[in-house]
DNA sequence: TCTGGGGTCCTAGGACCC
DNA sequence: TCTGGGGTCCTAGGACCC
């Protein structure tokens, strides 16, 4: 048996923790650079408003309507996720968080009316956080996220909580669920099931997994089997090492300089490193790339990306920044307004394995190593920005927009919740 | 003016091995 | 007359997730 455990509205819910005059309220949270809305209060989705729409297209309609706007706030979204995290853990056996606000529950041999027991969790997890949750509980994972999605609905006697078994009739309840509606289908294969005559959960579970398979692929054939209830997708504790680690930005107004994109890629590497050692990885290559905007069809676009491999796999800020410099030297282009860069480290793996080679002095390695120890040593004490490299503060031209973010109440002491009284 | 960021898995096809 | 069989590794592209 699995649970789900996913926060309702997340981003929304955790400002609302902290502006609770927000309760009832439209509430949208837009992505980074204040791009497009990424998540919406249940009246803001009342009042029409889509998931992922461009900001600017519904910026006046939200201000006539009174909606509260915010900027994406990772801090805070990563530190509310940490506790929900946290209480849901001491509930079941094993638990493995699969997103920032998701969780499945490991409810295998557990004897209790699972209903019950999962309404309780429900208010622990509102009183010690302040975040609603719902719960789909189900014998596979498939199911379980469907369960949710129906209690999300409100189609549950139980409210937040829906037990697969304890519905009526399953067969009533998959013919009426679209195919894009299942954990795993999305609009492409919807229409492409649809083609071939298959236009509804019901359908597809009764559909031939092996002709599924023939069209689809394995994941597919996955599918149909956990809609008949035979779990394929096991629980994974342990999240698997990272394969790849990416960072990038869209900027705040577009880049036409090399020194701008210049300091905008040396923070991505600079964070990329940072990622890279917290997970105690090292990388055997760097791509850094840039484009110009999709969308400004008046304008030339372009878009590169060039990658370093390196004879020993690295860690070390400064070798990859380096490398990103480089790179960026070979791809920039004069005349091109450009909207967003990376730097993507593809080939990972463990720091402990990496080897010198035979001409290398294990010296340097150490000192690489003691100097980076020192760097994220200090700027975890002191603040992400108290050691940057020179190159990152040239300019700032590409720090991305945040008109509306809110303080990071539970990261940071000086943006602490003040009360008056 | 203006449209996010960070991932994974699977498959097909080519190169190469013995 | 007419050219095997079995395998691995890598990459690009397409699909999906939140």
């Amino acid at each position: 048996m699995f649970a789900i455990a996913d926060c309702n509205n997340f981003y929304a819910s955790c400002e609302r923790v902290f502006q609770p005059h927000l309760n009832g309220k439209p509430v949208v949270v837009l992505s980074n650079n204040d791009g497009c809305v990424i998540a919406r209060s249940n009246e803001a989705k009342t009042l029409g408003i889509k998931m992922g729409a461009p900001y600017f297209k519904i910026e006046k309609y939200a201000k006539q309507e009174g909606v509260a706007v915010f900027s994406s706030n990772y801090a805070l979204y990563g530190d509310m996720s940490q506790r929900v995290m946290h209480v849901l853990s001491r509930y079941a056996p094993n638990v493995e968080v699969y997103s920032i606000d998701e969780c499945f529950l490991d409810f295998s041999g557990m004897p209790y009316n699972l209903t019950d027991y999962c309404l309780d969790i429900c208010t622990i997890v509102k009183q010690c956080t302040g975040i609603p949750i719902s719960i789909g509980i189900a014998p596979t994972k498939t199911l379980a996220k469907l369960a949710n999605r129906l209690a999300k609905k409100g189609c549950s006697p139980s409210g937040p909580v829906l037990d697969w078994r304890t519905l009526p009739s399953a067969e009533t309840v998959l013919e009426s669920v679209p195919l894009d509606d299942l954990w795993g289908i999305s609009r492409r294969w919807s229409e492409k099931l649809n083609t071939i005559g298959i236009h509804n959960a019901l359908a597809l579970r009764d559909s031939n997994p092996k002709e599924m398979r023939q069209h689809f692929g394995v994941v597919m054939e996955r599918i149909v089997m956990e809609l008949r209830g035979i779990s394929c997708i096991p629980l994974e504790e342990m999240p698997p090492a990272k394969k790849q680690i990416l960072t990038s930005r869209s900027f705040g107004e577009k880049l036409t300089v090399f020194d701008d994109l210049r300091s905008a890629v040396t923070h991505f590497a600079a964070r990329a490193a940072e990622k890279l050692r917290r997970q105690n990885l090292a990388t055997q290559a760097l791509t850094v790339f840039i484009q110009t905007s999709p969308f400004d069809s008046s304008r030339p676009q372009y878009s590169n990306s060039a990658t370093t491999e390196f004879d020993i796999p690295t860690n070390d800020s400064a070798q990859l920044i380096n490398s990103a410099h480089h790179g960026l030297q070979r791809i920039f282009r004069k005349g091109f307004s450009y909207q967003r860069a990376g730097v993507l480290l593809p080939d990972l793996l463990p720091a402990s394995v990496v080897q010198a080679t035979l001409f290398d002095s294990a010296n340097n390695l150490d000192r690489s190593e003691q100097l980076m120890a020192a760097l994220d040593t200090i700027n975890r004490r002191h603040g992400k920005k108290s050691i940057r490299y020179a190159s990152e503060i040239i300019s700032n031209k590409w720090h991305m927009r945040q008109q509306f973010k809110s303080p990071s109440y539970t990261t940071n002491w000086r943006e602490l919740l003040t009360i008056q009284i």
